[in-house]
DNA sequence: CGGCATCCATTTTGATACTG
DNA sequence: CAGTATCAAAATGGATGCCG
Protein backbone atom coordinates (compact mmCIF):
# COMPACT_ATOMS: atom_id res chain seq x y z
CA UNK A 1 0.00 0.00 0.00
CA UNK A 2 1.43 3.64 -1.08
CA UNK A 3 1.97 6.15 1.40
CA UNK A 4 -0.77 8.25 -0.40
CA UNK A 5 -3.76 5.48 0.24
CA UNK A 6 -2.78 5.26 3.91
CA UNK A 7 -4.18 9.27 4.01
CA UNK A 8 -6.91 9.32 0.63
CA UNK A 9 -8.13 5.87 0.81
CA UNK A 10 -10.31 6.82 -1.98
CA UNK A 11 -8.85 9.14 -4.16
CA UNK A 12 -11.44 8.50 -6.92
CA UNK A 13 -10.61 11.48 -9.91
CA UNK A 14 -13.48 13.56 -10.01
CA UNK A 15 -14.44 15.93 -12.77
CA UNK A 16 -14.53 19.10 -10.85
CA UNK A 17 -17.89 20.18 -12.23
CA UNK A 18 -21.02 21.20 -10.42
CA UNK A 19 -22.87 19.27 -12.49
CA UNK A 20 -25.81 16.96 -11.54
CA UNK A 21 -24.75 14.37 -14.30
CA UNK A 22 -21.09 14.87 -13.84
CA UNK A 23 -21.17 14.45 -9.83
CA UNK A 24 -23.70 11.42 -10.45
CA UNK A 25 -20.72 10.03 -12.58
CA UNK A 26 -17.97 10.97 -10.30
CA UNK A 27 -20.02 8.30 -8.01
CA UNK A 28 -20.53 5.70 -10.59
CA UNK A 29 -19.20 6.27 -13.56
CA UNK A 30 -16.24 3.92 -13.63
CA UNK A 31 -15.85 0.89 -14.64
CA UNK A 32 -18.10 -1.58 -13.62
CA UNK A 33 -19.72 0.21 -11.16
CA UNK A 34 -22.91 0.42 -12.76
CA UNK A 35 -23.45 -3.47 -14.04
CA UNK A 36 -22.79 -4.30 -10.05
CA UNK A 37 -25.93 -1.65 -9.06
CA UNK A 38 -27.41 -4.06 -11.91
CA UNK A 39 -26.85 -6.94 -10.24
CA UNK A 40 -28.28 -5.72 -7.13
CA UNK A 41 -31.22 -4.56 -8.53
CA UNK A 42 -33.10 -8.06 -7.89
CA UNK A 43 -32.14 -8.10 -4.17
CA UNK A 44 -29.15 -8.50 -2.03
CA UNK A 45 -26.34 -10.54 -3.71
CA UNK A 46 -23.15 -12.52 -1.93
CA UNK A 47 -19.84 -11.37 -3.17
CA UNK A 48 -19.85 -14.56 -5.16
CA UNK A 49 -22.63 -14.23 -6.76
CA UNK A 50 -22.31 -10.80 -7.49
CA UNK A 51 -18.93 -11.94 -8.85
CA UNK A 52 -21.00 -14.34 -10.72
CA UNK A 53 -23.15 -12.25 -12.83
CA UNK A 54 -20.11 -9.80 -14.04
CA UNK A 55 -17.63 -12.46 -15.48
CA UNK A 56 -14.47 -10.76 -16.13
CA UNK A 57 -14.30 -8.81 -13.68
CA UNK A 58 -11.51 -8.95 -11.24
CA UNK A 59 -12.41 -9.92 -7.77
CA UNK A 60 -9.97 -7.47 -6.04
CA UNK A 61 -11.58 -4.17 -8.19
CA UNK A 62 -14.70 -5.59 -7.44
CA UNK A 63 -13.88 -5.65 -3.59
CA UNK A 64 -13.15 -2.00 -4.29
CA UNK A 65 -15.83 -1.02 -6.13
CA UNK A 66 -18.22 -2.58 -3.21
CA UNK A 67 -16.41 -0.19 -0.58
CA UNK A 68 -16.77 2.17 -2.90
CA UNK A 69 -20.11 1.92 -3.10
CA UNK A 70 -20.44 1.73 0.45
CA UNK A 71 -18.50 5.08 0.85
CA UNK A 72 -21.01 6.66 -1.34
CA UNK A 73 -24.54 5.33 0.27
CA UNK A 74 -25.81 3.21 -2.43
CA UNK A 75 -24.81 -0.32 -1.19
CA UNK A 76 -25.00 -1.43 2.22
CA UNK A 77 -23.11 -4.91 3.68
CA UNK A 78 -25.12 -6.97 5.94
CA UNK A 79 -24.30 -9.98 7.83
CA UNK A 80 -27.00 -12.50 7.31
CA UNK A 81 -28.18 -14.16 10.81
CA UNK A 82 -27.04 -17.52 12.00
CA UNK A 83 -28.45 -19.91 9.87
CA UNK A 84 -26.89 -18.55 6.75
CA UNK A 85 -24.34 -17.02 8.58
CA UNK A 86 -22.58 -15.11 5.45
CA UNK A 87 -22.85 -11.22 4.01
CA UNK A 88 -25.10 -10.20 1.20
CA UNK A 89 -24.68 -6.47 -0.18
CA UNK A 90 -27.93 -5.18 -1.07
CA UNK A 91 -29.28 -1.29 -2.93
CA UNK A 92 -29.82 1.17 0.05
CA UNK A 93 -33.15 3.45 -0.87
CA UNK A 94 -30.70 5.75 -2.57
CA UNK A 95 -28.93 3.17 -4.74
CA UNK A 96 -32.42 1.50 -5.79
CA UNK A 97 -33.41 4.88 -6.83
CA UNK A 98 -30.47 4.86 -8.85
CA UNK A 99 -31.21 1.97 -10.43
CA UNK A 100 -34.44 2.90 -11.29
CA UNK A 101 -32.91 6.05 -13.20
CA UNK A 102 -31.09 3.45 -15.22
CA UNK A 103 -34.64 2.46 -17.20
CA UNK A 104 -34.30 5.02 -20.04
CA UNK A 105 -30.66 3.65 -20.60
CA UNK A 106 -31.66 0.54 -20.59
CA UNK A 107 -34.35 1.36 -22.98
CA UNK A 108 -32.14 3.07 -25.12
CA UNK A 109 -29.61 0.06 -25.55
CA UNK A 110 -32.44 -2.21 -25.81
CA UNK A 111 -33.31 -0.10 -29.34
CA UNK A 112 -29.63 1.14 -30.25
CA UNK A 113 -26.99 -0.67 -29.00
CA UNK A 114 -28.48 -4.86 -28.91
CA UNK A 115 -27.92 -5.81 -31.79
CA UNK A 116 -27.63 -9.98 -32.23
CA UNK A 117 -26.56 -11.92 -29.91
CA UNK A 118 -23.20 -13.06 -30.39
CA UNK A 119 -22.16 -16.94 -29.34
CA UNK A 120 -19.57 -15.51 -27.16
CA UNK A 121 -21.46 -13.01 -25.19
CA UNK A 122 -22.55 -14.08 -21.51
CA UNK A 123 -26.87 -13.79 -21.15
CA UNK A 124 -28.54 -14.27 -18.00
CA UNK A 125 -32.32 -13.89 -18.18
CA UNK A 126 -32.29 -11.69 -14.79
CA UNK A 127 -31.03 -8.50 -17.15
CA UNK A 128 -34.08 -8.41 -19.35
CA UNK A 129 -36.11 -9.27 -16.54
CA UNK A 130 -34.89 -6.84 -14.18
CA UNK A 131 -35.94 -4.16 -17.22
CA UNK A 132 -38.73 -5.43 -17.00
CA UNK A 133 -39.69 -5.44 -13.44
CA UNK A 134 -38.85 -1.40 -13.42
CA UNK A 135 -41.12 -0.65 -16.45
CA UNK A 136 -43.98 -2.30 -14.67
CA UNK A 137 -46.85 -0.31 -13.36
CA UNK A 138 -47.45 -1.57 -10.14
CA UNK A 139 -50.50 0.52 -9.95
CA UNK A 140 -52.29 -1.85 -11.93
CA UNK A 141 -51.76 -4.89 -10.21
CA UNK A 142 -53.26 -4.51 -6.91
CA UNK A 143 -54.62 -7.97 -5.82
CA UNK A 144 -52.75 -9.69 -8.64
CA UNK A 145 -51.16 -12.75 -8.14
CA UNK A 146 -48.76 -14.49 -10.31
CA UNK A 147 -45.61 -16.54 -10.67
CA UNK A 148 -43.48 -16.87 -14.20
CA UNK A 149 -40.43 -18.62 -15.25
CA UNK A 150 -38.00 -17.46 -17.98
CA UNK A 151 -36.51 -19.70 -19.84
CA UNK A 152 -34.71 -18.16 -22.34
CA UNK A 153 -31.47 -19.84 -24.58
CA UNK A 154 -29.76 -21.33 -21.53
CA UNK A 155 -30.58 -19.15 -18.87
CA UNK A 156 -33.72 -19.50 -16.15
CA UNK A 157 -35.57 -17.17 -14.22
CA UNK A 158 -38.66 -15.93 -12.44
CA UNK A 159 -40.68 -13.07 -12.05
CA UNK A 160 -43.30 -12.96 -8.84
CA UNK A 161 -46.26 -10.63 -8.61
CA UNK A 162 -47.81 -10.75 -5.29
CA UNK A 163 -50.04 -7.34 -4.52
CA UNK A 164 -48.59 -4.58 -6.28
CA UNK A 165 -44.95 -5.80 -5.27
CA UNK A 166 -42.94 -6.92 -8.12
CA UNK A 167 -39.73 -9.32 -7.54
CA UNK A 168 -37.22 -11.29 -10.10
CA UNK A 169 -33.89 -13.52 -9.62
CA UNK A 170 -32.64 -16.10 -11.35
CA UNK A 171 -33.12 -20.12 -11.52
CA UNK A 172 -36.34 -22.03 -11.77
CA UNK A 173 -39.09 -20.25 -9.88
CA UNK A 174 -39.76 -20.55 -6.06
CA UNK A 175 -43.22 -21.91 -5.94
CA UNK A 176 -44.86 -23.76 -9.28
CA UNK A 177 -44.85 -21.23 -11.77
CA UNK A 178 -48.66 -19.99 -13.17
CA UNK A 179 -47.10 -19.61 -16.53
CA UNK A 180 -43.73 -20.49 -18.12
CA UNK A 181 -41.99 -18.85 -21.05
CA UNK A 182 -39.95 -20.31 -23.34
CA UNK A 183 -38.05 -18.55 -26.12
CA UNK A 184 -34.52 -17.45 -27.74
CA UNK A 185 -33.28 -14.56 -26.38
CA UNK A 186 -33.66 -12.18 -29.43
CA UNK A 187 -37.45 -13.00 -29.67
CA UNK A 188 -37.74 -12.56 -25.88
CA UNK A 189 -35.41 -9.11 -26.46
CA UNK A 190 -37.60 -8.03 -29.58
CA UNK A 191 -41.21 -8.90 -27.64
CA UNK A 192 -40.14 -7.01 -24.66
CA UNK A 193 -39.03 -4.01 -26.48
CA UNK A 194 -42.08 -3.98 -29.07
CA UNK A 195 -39.77 -4.61 -31.65
CA UNK A 196 -41.25 -8.00 -33.04
CA UNK A 197 -44.70 -9.19 -32.91
CA UNK A 198 -45.65 -12.09 -30.06
CA UNK A 199 -48.44 -13.71 -32.29
CA UNK A 200 -45.67 -13.78 -35.07
CA UNK A 201 -43.25 -15.15 -33.09
CA UNK A 202 -45.76 -17.71 -31.24
CA UNK A 203 -46.42 -18.34 -34.78
CA UNK A 204 -43.51 -19.01 -35.92
CA UNK A 205 -42.14 -21.48 -32.76
CA UNK A 206 -39.24 -18.72 -31.34
CA UNK A 207 -41.84 -17.83 -28.41
CA UNK A 208 -43.91 -19.94 -25.69
CA UNK A 209 -46.36 -19.30 -23.23
CA UNK A 210 -47.68 -22.04 -21.39
CA UNK A 211 -49.74 -21.87 -18.44
CA UNK A 212 -53.04 -20.05 -16.77
CA UNK A 213 -54.22 -17.90 -19.79
CA UNK A 214 -55.44 -15.16 -17.23
CA UNK A 215 -52.06 -15.19 -15.79
CA UNK A 216 -50.80 -14.61 -19.62
CA UNK A 217 -53.24 -11.66 -20.00
CA UNK A 218 -52.11 -9.76 -16.76
CA UNK A 219 -48.48 -10.35 -17.81
CA UNK A 220 -49.56 -8.72 -21.09
CA UNK A 221 -51.25 -6.26 -19.72
CA UNK A 222 -48.11 -5.16 -16.72
CA UNK A 223 -45.63 -4.67 -19.14
CA UNK A 224 -48.14 -3.15 -21.95
CA UNK A 225 -47.08 -5.86 -24.33
CA UNK A 226 -48.14 -5.31 -27.60
CA UNK A 227 -49.89 -8.00 -30.29
CA UNK A 228 -51.55 -9.59 -27.66
CA UNK A 229 -54.68 -7.78 -27.80
CA UNK A 230 -57.18 -9.79 -28.56
CA UNK A 231 -56.30 -11.91 -24.88
CA UNK A 232 -56.23 -8.65 -22.99
CA UNK A 233 -59.72 -7.53 -24.51
CA UNK A 234 -61.45 -10.69 -23.30
CA UNK A 235 -60.70 -10.17 -19.76
CA UNK A 236 -62.86 -8.89 -17.63
CA UNK A 237 -62.86 -5.87 -15.33
CA UNK A 238 -62.18 -6.29 -12.18
CA UNK B 1 1.60 3.41 -33.04
CA UNK B 2 1.77 -0.62 -32.23
CA UNK B 3 0.95 -2.60 -34.97
CA UNK B 4 -2.08 -3.92 -33.17
CA UNK B 5 -3.68 -0.49 -34.10
CA UNK B 6 -2.67 -0.52 -37.71
CA UNK B 7 -5.26 -2.92 -37.70
CA UNK B 8 -7.96 -2.65 -35.24
CA UNK B 9 -8.00 0.85 -34.87
CA UNK B 10 -11.22 1.13 -32.41
CA UNK B 11 -10.21 -1.75 -29.57
CA UNK B 12 -12.76 -0.56 -27.20
CA UNK B 13 -12.71 -3.13 -24.42
CA UNK B 14 -16.07 -4.93 -24.03
CA UNK B 15 -17.91 -6.27 -20.97
CA UNK B 16 -18.95 -9.18 -23.63
CA UNK B 17 -22.35 -9.45 -21.95
CA UNK B 18 -25.61 -9.95 -23.84
CA UNK B 19 -27.66 -6.84 -21.87
CA UNK B 20 -28.93 -3.39 -23.01
CA UNK B 21 -27.07 -1.27 -19.90
CA UNK B 22 -23.67 -3.31 -20.82
CA UNK B 23 -24.11 -2.50 -24.65
CA UNK B 24 -24.40 1.18 -23.66
CA UNK B 25 -21.49 0.85 -21.44
CA UNK B 26 -19.29 -0.30 -24.02
CA UNK B 27 -20.53 2.55 -26.35
CA UNK B 28 -20.44 5.34 -23.99
CA UNK B 29 -19.37 3.86 -20.80
CA UNK B 30 -15.92 5.46 -20.53
CA UNK B 31 -14.35 8.72 -18.93
CA UNK B 32 -15.68 11.59 -20.77
CA UNK B 33 -18.00 10.67 -23.07
CA UNK B 34 -21.55 10.98 -21.44
CA UNK B 35 -20.28 14.32 -20.50
CA UNK B 36 -19.60 15.22 -24.00
CA UNK B 37 -22.86 13.51 -24.68
CA UNK B 38 -24.08 16.45 -22.55
CA UNK B 39 -21.94 18.98 -24.16
CA UNK B 40 -23.54 18.47 -27.48
CA UNK B 41 -27.41 18.44 -25.86
CA UNK B 42 -27.92 22.12 -26.22
CA UNK B 43 -27.14 21.69 -30.33
CA UNK B 44 -23.88 21.73 -32.84
CA UNK B 45 -20.44 22.90 -31.38
CA UNK B 46 -16.97 23.17 -32.46
CA UNK B 47 -13.93 21.58 -31.28
CA UNK B 48 -12.68 24.27 -29.32
CA UNK B 49 -16.26 24.83 -27.74
CA UNK B 50 -16.69 21.33 -26.70
CA UNK B 51 -13.26 21.25 -25.00
CA UNK B 52 -14.06 24.79 -23.08
CA UNK B 53 -17.05 22.76 -21.93
CA UNK B 54 -15.01 20.11 -20.11
CA UNK B 55 -12.15 21.74 -18.33
CA UNK B 56 -9.57 19.31 -17.33
CA UNK B 57 -9.72 17.18 -20.58
CA UNK B 58 -7.28 16.37 -22.27
CA UNK B 59 -6.99 17.49 -25.92
CA UNK B 60 -5.98 14.11 -27.42
CA UNK B 61 -8.75 11.99 -25.36
CA UNK B 62 -11.57 14.39 -26.75
CA UNK B 63 -10.06 13.73 -30.16
CA UNK B 64 -10.42 9.97 -29.99
CA UNK B 65 -13.74 10.37 -28.07
CA UNK B 66 -15.41 11.87 -30.54
CA UNK B 67 -14.06 9.52 -33.40
CA UNK B 68 -15.42 6.58 -31.14
CA UNK B 69 -18.81 8.78 -31.05
CA UNK B 70 -18.93 9.40 -34.98
CA UNK B 71 -17.92 5.47 -35.26
CA UNK B 72 -20.92 4.51 -32.85
CA UNK B 73 -23.32 6.82 -35.21
CA UNK B 74 -24.02 9.13 -31.88
CA UNK B 75 -22.42 12.37 -33.21
CA UNK B 76 -21.77 13.91 -36.78
CA UNK B 77 -18.93 16.22 -38.11
CA UNK B 78 -20.31 18.48 -40.54
CA UNK B 79 -18.43 21.19 -42.19
CA UNK B 80 -19.85 24.74 -41.65
CA UNK B 81 -20.57 26.03 -45.17
CA UNK B 82 -18.09 29.46 -46.39
CA UNK B 83 -18.52 32.08 -44.18
CA UNK B 84 -18.15 29.85 -40.95
CA UNK B 85 -15.59 27.61 -42.73
CA UNK B 86 -14.86 25.76 -39.43
CA UNK B 87 -16.19 21.84 -38.35
CA UNK B 88 -19.26 21.87 -36.06
CA UNK B 89 -20.04 18.21 -33.84
CA UNK B 90 -23.37 17.25 -33.96
CA UNK B 91 -25.24 14.43 -32.16
CA UNK B 92 -27.41 12.18 -34.52
CA UNK B 93 -30.94 11.64 -33.46
CA UNK B 94 -29.56 8.45 -31.84
CA UNK B 95 -26.95 10.66 -29.85
CA UNK B 96 -30.03 13.15 -28.84
CA UNK B 97 -32.61 10.31 -27.91
CA UNK B 98 -29.48 8.99 -25.37
CA UNK B 99 -29.21 12.78 -24.19
CA UNK B 100 -32.94 12.59 -23.46
CA UNK B 101 -32.78 9.31 -21.28
CA UNK B 102 -29.99 10.78 -19.31
CA UNK B 103 -32.62 13.31 -17.69
CA UNK B 104 -33.57 10.68 -14.89
CA UNK B 105 -29.72 10.14 -13.90
CA UNK B 106 -29.28 13.60 -14.23
CA UNK B 107 -32.56 14.33 -11.61
CA UNK B 108 -30.80 11.42 -9.17
CA UNK B 109 -27.76 12.92 -9.47
CA UNK B 110 -29.06 16.59 -8.29
CA UNK B 111 -31.46 14.24 -5.75
CA UNK B 112 -28.30 12.59 -4.01
CA UNK B 113 -25.20 13.61 -5.49
CA UNK B 114 -25.06 17.41 -5.99
CA UNK B 115 -24.83 18.97 -2.78
CA UNK B 116 -23.53 22.53 -2.04
CA UNK B 117 -21.12 24.12 -4.45
CA UNK B 118 -17.45 23.91 -3.61
CA UNK B 119 -15.63 26.94 -4.45
CA UNK B 120 -13.29 25.00 -7.41
CA UNK B 121 -15.76 23.51 -8.81
CA UNK B 122 -16.57 24.66 -12.60
CA UNK B 123 -20.32 25.78 -13.37
CA UNK B 124 -22.06 26.25 -17.04
CA UNK B 125 -25.64 27.26 -16.58
CA UNK B 126 -26.00 25.29 -19.67
CA UNK B 127 -26.41 22.60 -17.55
CA UNK B 128 -29.25 23.02 -15.91
CA UNK B 129 -30.68 24.54 -18.58
CA UNK B 130 -30.17 20.84 -20.64
CA UNK B 131 -31.84 19.40 -17.84
CA UNK B 132 -34.57 21.76 -17.59
CA UNK B 133 -35.05 21.87 -21.25
CA UNK B 134 -35.20 18.09 -21.44
CA UNK B 135 -38.16 17.93 -18.57
CA UNK B 136 -40.58 20.61 -20.13
CA UNK B 137 -43.90 19.66 -21.48
CA UNK B 138 -43.57 21.24 -25.13
CA UNK B 139 -47.00 20.31 -25.65
CA UNK B 140 -48.59 22.93 -23.25
CA UNK B 141 -46.47 25.65 -25.31
CA UNK B 142 -47.80 25.61 -28.08
CA UNK B 143 -48.27 29.15 -30.03
CA UNK B 144 -45.81 30.29 -26.70
CA UNK B 145 -42.52 32.41 -27.79
CA UNK B 146 -40.53 34.12 -24.95
CA UNK B 147 -36.88 34.02 -24.18
CA UNK B 148 -35.53 34.28 -21.11
CA UNK B 149 -31.97 35.15 -20.11
CA UNK B 150 -30.40 33.20 -16.48
CA UNK B 151 -27.48 35.18 -14.37
CA UNK B 152 -26.46 32.38 -12.03
CA UNK B 153 -23.18 32.81 -10.25
CA UNK B 154 -20.74 33.81 -13.09
CA UNK B 155 -22.21 31.97 -15.47
CA UNK B 156 -24.88 33.10 -17.96
CA UNK B 157 -27.23 30.95 -20.51
CA UNK B 158 -30.40 31.81 -22.24
CA UNK B 159 -33.25 29.68 -22.93
CA UNK B 160 -35.57 30.18 -26.18
CA UNK B 161 -39.09 28.80 -26.54
CA UNK B 162 -41.02 29.24 -30.00
CA UNK B 163 -43.82 27.32 -30.86
CA UNK B 164 -43.26 24.26 -29.09
CA UNK B 165 -39.36 24.44 -29.32
CA UNK B 166 -37.13 24.85 -26.76
CA UNK B 167 -33.45 25.95 -27.03
CA UNK B 168 -30.47 26.80 -25.29
CA UNK B 169 -27.21 27.97 -24.83
CA UNK B 170 -24.59 29.44 -23.33
CA UNK B 171 -23.85 33.40 -23.14
CA UNK B 172 -26.46 36.53 -23.00
CA UNK B 173 -30.06 35.36 -25.37
CA UNK B 174 -29.33 36.37 -29.01
CA UNK B 175 -32.62 38.50 -28.59
CA UNK B 176 -33.63 41.19 -26.01
CA UNK B 177 -35.23 38.50 -23.19
CA UNK B 178 -38.54 39.34 -21.86
CA UNK B 179 -37.55 37.42 -18.30
CA UNK B 180 -33.69 37.65 -16.58
CA UNK B 181 -33.18 35.80 -13.62
CA UNK B 182 -30.51 36.08 -11.91
CA UNK B 183 -29.78 33.64 -8.66
CA UNK B 184 -26.93 32.18 -6.86
CA UNK B 185 -26.94 28.24 -8.15
CA UNK B 186 -27.56 26.84 -5.20
CA UNK B 187 -30.72 29.08 -4.93
CA UNK B 188 -31.83 28.22 -8.57
CA UNK B 189 -30.88 24.56 -8.34
CA UNK B 190 -32.61 23.95 -5.56
CA UNK B 191 -35.78 25.80 -7.06
CA UNK B 192 -35.45 23.93 -10.39
CA UNK B 193 -35.83 20.71 -8.38
CA UNK B 194 -38.43 21.40 -6.07
CA UNK B 195 -36.10 21.10 -3.09
CA UNK B 196 -36.54 25.42 -2.04
CA UNK B 197 -39.47 27.31 -2.43
CA UNK B 198 -39.16 29.95 -5.42
CA UNK B 199 -41.17 32.38 -3.03
CA UNK B 200 -39.10 32.40 -0.26
CA UNK B 201 -35.65 32.47 -2.19
CA UNK B 202 -37.09 35.56 -3.74
CA UNK B 203 -37.86 37.08 -0.25
CA UNK B 204 -34.03 36.49 0.65
CA UNK B 205 -33.24 38.05 -2.48
CA UNK B 206 -31.25 34.64 -3.64
CA UNK B 207 -33.53 34.68 -6.37
CA UNK B 208 -34.26 37.43 -8.99
CA UNK B 209 -37.09 37.64 -11.51
CA UNK B 210 -37.46 40.50 -13.80
CA UNK B 211 -39.16 40.99 -16.98
CA UNK B 212 -42.69 40.44 -18.53
CA UNK B 213 -45.34 38.59 -15.72
CA UNK B 214 -46.81 36.53 -18.47
CA UNK B 215 -43.63 35.00 -19.18
CA UNK B 216 -42.15 34.42 -15.92
CA UNK B 217 -45.66 32.36 -15.42
CA UNK B 218 -45.27 30.42 -18.36
CA UNK B 219 -41.76 29.66 -17.18
CA UNK B 220 -43.66 28.19 -14.25
CA UNK B 221 -46.06 26.12 -16.01
CA UNK B 222 -43.79 24.84 -18.34
CA UNK B 223 -41.42 23.37 -15.87
CA UNK B 224 -44.17 22.69 -12.84
CA UNK B 225 -42.10 24.58 -11.01
CA UNK B 226 -43.75 24.83 -7.22
CA UNK B 227 -44.18 28.39 -5.05
CA UNK B 228 -45.29 30.41 -7.53
CA UNK B 229 -49.00 29.38 -7.57
CA UNK B 230 -50.60 32.50 -7.05
CA UNK B 231 -49.37 34.32 -10.29
CA UNK B 232 -50.13 31.13 -11.90
CA UNK B 233 -53.96 31.28 -10.88
CA UNK B 234 -54.07 34.65 -12.21
CA UNK B 235 -53.22 33.91 -15.79
CA UNK B 236 -56.20 33.39 -17.87
CA UNK B 237 -56.72 30.26 -19.47
CA UNK B 238 -56.36 31.96 -23.48
C1' DC C 1 -17.11 -19.36 0.81
C1' DG C 2 -15.65 -14.39 1.29
C1' DG C 3 -12.74 -11.79 0.81
C1' DC C 4 -8.00 -8.96 0.60
C1' DA C 5 -2.86 -8.57 -0.88
C1' DT C 6 0.65 -8.98 -4.34
C1' DC C 7 3.00 -9.11 -8.76
C1' DC C 8 3.00 -7.94 -13.47
C1' DA C 9 1.29 -6.89 -18.29
C1' DT C 10 -1.63 -4.00 -20.76
C1' DT C 11 -4.73 0.02 -21.32
C1' DT C 12 -6.40 4.37 -20.28
C1' DT C 13 -5.75 8.78 -18.88
C1' DG C 14 -3.26 13.05 -18.04
C1' DA C 15 0.23 16.93 -18.89
C1' DT C 16 2.53 19.40 -21.98
C1' DA C 17 4.37 20.74 -26.07
C1' DC C 18 3.90 21.36 -30.92
C1' DT C 19 2.11 21.91 -35.88
C1' DG C 20 -0.60 23.32 -40.21
C1' DC D 1 -8.77 26.74 -34.50
C1' DA D 2 -8.29 21.90 -34.71
C1' DG D 3 -6.11 18.82 -33.64
C1' DT D 4 -1.15 15.27 -33.16
C1' DA D 5 2.97 13.66 -30.78
C1' DT D 6 5.25 12.26 -26.85
C1' DC D 7 6.01 10.74 -22.29
C1' DA D 8 4.51 9.96 -17.46
C1' DA D 9 1.11 8.38 -14.19
C1' DA D 10 -3.00 5.72 -13.01
C1' DA D 11 -6.42 2.31 -13.69
C1' DT D 12 -7.52 -2.19 -15.04
C1' DG D 13 -6.90 -7.23 -16.03
C1' DG D 14 -5.19 -11.76 -14.91
C1' DA D 15 -3.09 -15.01 -12.00
C1' DT D 16 -2.26 -16.67 -7.69
C1' DG D 17 -1.84 -17.16 -2.84
C1' DC D 18 -3.38 -16.41 1.88
C1' DC D 19 -6.35 -16.46 5.78
C1' DG D 20 -10.43 -17.26 8.71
Amino acid sequence: MSIQNLYDESVNRSYGQYCALAKTLDLVGERWTLLIVRELGAGPKRYTDVLDGLPGMNTTLLAKRLRDLEDGGLVRRRRLPPPAASNVYELTNTGAELCRALLPLVQWGARHALGARNKDEVFHVEWPLLAMQASIDTARLVGVEATYEFRIDESIGYMSIEDGRVTVGSGPALTVPDVTITADVEAFVGVGTGRLDAQTMIAEERLNLEGDPQAIATLSTALGVQGRRRSVRKQRRR
